[in-house]
DNA sequence: GCGGCCG
């Protein structure tokens, strides 16, 4: 079918289908098939009317920032939401709330970069945004459900190095359409990702390290969710920790600032050394 | 069986 990017025989008719689910909103109905080729996962949210039919295809890393925005929209006040873009690998999703006689809907459009721009419209619903809702609950169960169908064969083992290769642009997340966005992306970015659960980290390749400065510490582990692989940093002082969540496709910025802040405060930068960073053994904690 | 989306 069209859901591949890449040349060669097209034909994505032997994907094998992992889940399917339907959505009927007002008189439209979304199809949503998760599916699964050698090129990986991805999830085909369909919708279907009378006489046409428009397909997005959304990579499996990218089903729980979908999950996100449709929580955004579904909840957020009617005249409080912005336009969002979301950067998957090379496609990049548009979300713009639109308003006509017909009702609220949402548009999400497709681009990528040679290939005809997809649109699927939502109607947020008669009440409450229900629509919205509803959409956002089946992505839920998809978002679940494609966790699960991760685990099994997940020890340490190989799997990293093609996940690497799929979720190397993972976290670029959310970019704002309007200047006027309160929050710049990557705060958005770092505090959503924040909140996953640990219970959803995979594999951390048993490389964890530690620095001291004063009486913090603190810990950097290497771990991988649903959404691709990052970095935690965890600051541990006395009996709390925080952590931050930093996809891997951010960390040489935030190197690079890392890096510009060294640069201009080393003046008063005593003693920098890399003596005090060891390795732990990430089974101890 | 509406109807949006510069196709």
């Amino acid at each position: 079918m069209e859901g591949n990017s890449g040349g060669g025989g097209g034909s994505g008719g032997n994907d094998v289908e992992l889940l399917c689910k339907t959505l009927q909103v007002e008189h439209k109905l979304f199809y949503f098939d998760l599916k699964e080729n050698p090129r990986g996962r991805y999830l085909k949210i369909s919708e279907k009317t009378s006489a046409t039919r428009s397909t997005i295809i959304v990579p499996s890393n990218g089903i729980s920032w979908f999950l996100d925005l449709f929580n955004y929209y579904a909840n957020s006040d009617d005249q409080e939401v912005f336009s969002k873009e979301l950067q998957l690998d090379t496609k990049v999703f548009y979300f713009d709330v639109g308003d006509n006689r017909r009702g609220r809907f949402l548009k999400i459009s497709e681009a990528s970069v040679s290939r005809n721009r997809s649109t699927i419209i939502v109607p947020a619903g008669s009440a409450r945004d229900e629509g919205w809702a509803a959409f956002r609950n089946i992505l839920a169960e998809i978002n679940e459900a494609s966790r699960l169908f991760v685990l099994p064969n997940q020890q340490n083992s190989e799997p990293s190095e093609h996940l690497v290769g799929l979720s190397d642009d993972v976290g670029a997340g959310f970019i704002s359409s309007h200047s006027s966005l309160p929050s710049p992306a990557t705060d958005l970015n770092v505090e959503r990702s924040a909140v996953l659960p640990p219970a959803e980290e995979i594999n951390n390749m048993g490389v964890s390290k530690m620095i001291r400065a004063d009486q913090k510490r603190f810990f950097f582990d290497l771990g991988s969710n649903n959404r691709g692989h990052f970095l935690r940093i965890s600051e541990v002082a006395g009996s709390d920790r925080s952590s931050i969540i930093l996809p891997l496709s951010g960390l040489k910025q935030f190197y690079e600032m890392l890096g510009h802040f060294v640069e201009i405060t080393k003046d008063r930068i005593e003693g920098m050394t890399s003596a005090n960073v060891r390795t732990v053994d990430p089974t101890q904690r």
